[in-house]
DNA sequence: ATGAAAGCGCTAACAG
DNA sequence: CTGTTAGCGCTTTCAT
């Protein structure tokens, strides 16, 4: 910087300010000072920056896994709406493992973001701690968590499953079964699981076609698999819930290969929304948690938080979609 | 850490060299200080560690989208490459704009990254001069440049259509189709079309079917409309080949939609080996460009010229697989 | 195995 | 609109 202000002829600061969007610096100067940086090959050293300034521009962000559209599409709502504040996404993912999320929490936290945005309300004790302590705003989403940290814009995944039960027991089937939500590590599975079967006791059936379907994320392939064993053990059950959309499409496919009706025999529903659910042949009842809308809003509020709006915490539920299609009809 | 060091009684200088992993502390002074660090509350400042160090630990990746199964595939090789080094992903999608990709590898530049990957070989001018003088290895990954920046760990796109035309061609099948790769924004899927082109002229071949499906990423649905009007308007059509996975399986729902036999009628061929062609009905044929080796060899490729091994660059060829499925036999 | 001094490259704070 | 001074919280370097 030192080299730019001595070719432009002017001081660091001057510099320094030529490089932020909105400081006093006249045209003439700044156009000046870009063309010496461009011409030296000056890169501005956000390293620095950060130390002196104590600002960042990063938000945090953990996620379960890279590769799942839904977390996709919050995770591009969040960065649409932060980029124009000039915020960055500082993303890593748990892999589905609440201890690997605290390790990584201690990792993102060293970087000194402005903000943390965690999916899920579930974590170690020690995670917990560390998010308490740090300072900075909090945001839990894809929950519901009963005892907060500090923001949350999610929904209840138990509820949400609700009512795709209600749907079916309104179309008078009975013998309902779930697939997934068994391995405690995906704590969303395993809500929507719980959800399944209180609303099933709830109207008084029985909540026991439960299928595993293996650690997550659960593939296509599992959710094929877990409807043959489904097939296999209760061939009389009608209709049949899944923990995710991939898994559901991968139930139709295995319906498919083995001459079972859907919906005339068995009816199937997912959840997600994803896009695979809209096309597929036929298309698959689902869920729509709106994952762009929690990663909008999160979005917003962390700009909100950060502008200085109040140091209360806000709950803001994003209201998840019955989504009904020819699959369950 | 000051307020560390006076809890342990030690000097700042034992605290920093507590935290790292191979500083000669004495045992019981570490444990004493990691005791003194979780009782206060204390956390790591990167931002400081890194002006001073001039080390980030930063490996700076650009990719398209977030969004999409084979990009996540190789990041998550990648990251696990990396992470055993202590080496953290700063990640950027581009929304497959190069004018985006510039844009983006400049942020990134700015937080001095000791590498950085960008996920193709076409890039504005200036992103390359940027590249060019970063002063870190560059990897260009997913194509096969002609005039690479630096390292290459990929494969040609437009070869790896070539293998399917002939796959084609050899079971007696000449009027084939191309869906997708119109938008010059995704350059992978323009050069995947061109090697369509190629490979049809080389039989003698009519390479004039081509169906446009939209700016990338081309979502199922896109596939499924080009698909449509493929069969509305070149009805004697034998075989199509789409730009993804993704596009492919939505020409197949067209097809199941319009009762087209699929391959007695019509065959269909993939790319990216997504999990979706594995487990539909019929299976796709598809062509695995092995994106988690791409990340491996690119985590890889990395550690060993961080760790000084010759200022040569590499080009390392990944070498895609051709997969036949039942959808083209 | 531990400590003292100096400084990484920028910007807050203040001045003009 | 521009400049001066000091210092962000670590770690490099050199000691012992």
């Amino acid at each position: 910087m030192a080299d730019v202000a001595r070719v432009a002829g002017v001081s660091p600061m001057t510099v320094s300010r030529a490089f932020k969007r909105d400081a006093s610096v006249s045209e003439a100067t700044r156009s000046a000072i870009l063309r010496a940086a461009e011409d030296l090959g000056y890169v501005f050293d956000a390293t620095a920056s950060n130390l002196r300034s104590q600002r960042t521009d990063f938000v945090a962000v953990t996620i379960p896994s890279l590769n799942n559209a839904n977390f996709a599409e919050t995770v591009s709502g969040l960065s649409e709406g932060l980029k124009d504040r000039g915020l960055q996404i500082l993303l890593g993912y748990t892999n589905y493992d609440i201890h690997e999320e605290e390790r990584l929490i201690e990792q993102l936290l060293r970087r000194r973001p402005e903000a943390i945005v965690v999916t899920g309300g579930r974590h170690t004790d020690r995670a917990r701690r560390m998010l308490e302590n740090a300072g900075i705003p909090v945001i839990e989403t894809w929950d519901l968590p009963p005892h907060p940290i500090g923001h949350v814009v999610g929904f209840s995944n138990a509820a949400a499953v609700r009512g795709m039960v209600d749907h079916f027991v309104a179309r008078g089937l009975t013998r309902i079964a779930f697939i997934g939500g068994d391995a405690d590590r995906d704590t969303r599975g395993t809500d929507r699981r719980a959800g399944f079967i209180a609303a099933m006791q709830s109207h008084g059936l029985d909540a026991t076609r439960l299928i595993a379907a293996g650690i997550p994320p659960i593939s296509m392939r599992e959710g094929a698999d877990a409807m043959g064993r489904l097939l296999d053990t209760l061939p009389d059950t009608q209709a049949v819930i899944a923990v995710s959309d991939l898994s559901a499409f991968g139930a139709l496919t295995e319906c498919q290969r083995r001459g079972v009706d859907v919906p005339g025999r068995l009816s199937i529903a997912g959840f997600g929304d994803y896009e695979i659910g809209a096309i597929c042949v036929p298309p698959l009842s689902t869920i729509n948690p709106h994952p762009r809308d929690i990663g909008a809003r999160t979005a917003a509020l962390i700009l909100q938080v950060l502008a200085g709006d109040g140091t209360q915490t806000s709950v803001i539920e994003v209201q998840p979609e019955l989504t009904i299609r020819q699959s369950s009809l």
